[in-house]
DNA sequence: TTCAGATATATGCAATTGCATGTATGTAGC
DNA sequence: GCTACATACATGCAATTGCATATATCTGAA
């Protein structure tokens, strides 16, 4: 029989709900409105930005990302249509690929991020002072350690 | 010109992105498994549940829930359908309708917050002390204020 | 009154997501 | 080398979401 949460615990849960929401709904919002692709496109070229030109394994992505595996094939699909990926055989493991990102994806990375972190900042950055936004990253990551221990 | 946002800034907003989501998806995943339907039905009956039995009128309900109006509208089919509310025409503005729960709608409600709940507990009951759980509330409702002014 | 919006809700159709399953390798044990 | 199972990725089809637009009131101003 398990305890039941008390008040303060759901509120918790309930700001977080919806912070994040709001917050999301926020730079979505933004990048569609200058015609740029969702906030899941950055995310992906963001990935194979970072660890340099030699690209990334979808299966790699996956989780980095949270991502089910059917959604990620897809939308690596429609990146890769759009010219900003390349899909390539994987030599040592000919039932993998490895992804890589093109020029054209840096330059989207680049012209998304003006608009990605104009949000962030207005959002968080003219919000919270250094040491709540520090505690906040604290906070939540403990949140995230819960989990790890199941 | 923007000031740019600092590491710490966007570290609080990627936290944030992320444990919402690994949350979320943990509840959403632990009603699934018991043949529950998902959090979104919750929301709808609970905020029909809570303002007693006058129901409520959709618009209401979709900026209480941030839906979008069309979804929503087939939100309120579906959960319709499966007998948890009922759609009654609203008598001084015909334009409008009311919705409101229903007895099985009530229960469903119950058993969906024995899963519900138990997820909340375990992610952030047994993971925060109160002052932190206090804490990050008064954080993130700083961060809901912010929007507010624009 | 009448007419020009504004508001409340629904819906056709396209895009995305979820589910189940398929195909092609890899790998470990015999 | 085979077999059994695991892993990596794709895909057909159904459910959900998003977009644009439709329908039926309401409301305020001339």
């Amino acid at each position: 029989m398990r305890t039941r949460p008390s008040e303060t615990t759901v509120r918790a849960w309930a700001r977080l709900m919806k912070a994040q929401r709001v917050l999301l709904d926020r730079a979505e919002e933004a990048l569609k409105k200058v015609n740029l692709p969702p906030l899941a496109w950055y995310d992906v070229l963001f990935e194979l930005e970072r660890c340099g030109g030699e690209g990334l394994r979808p299966a790699r992505l996956q989780t980095e990302l949270m991502l089910a595996q059917y959604n990620l094939s897809r939308l690596l699909d429609r990146i890769e249509t759009a010219g900003y990926l390349n899909r390539r055989l994987c030599r040592d493991d000919a039932r993998g690929q490895i992804v890589t990102i093109t020029a054209a994806g840096r330059r989207l990375l680049r012209r998304m991020w003006v608009v990605y972190s104009a949000v962030i900042q207005a959002s968080i950055g003219e919000g919270l002072a250094l040491t709540e936004a520090e505690t906040l990253t604290r906070v939540l990551g403990k949140l995230l350690e819960v989990g790890q221990a199941r």
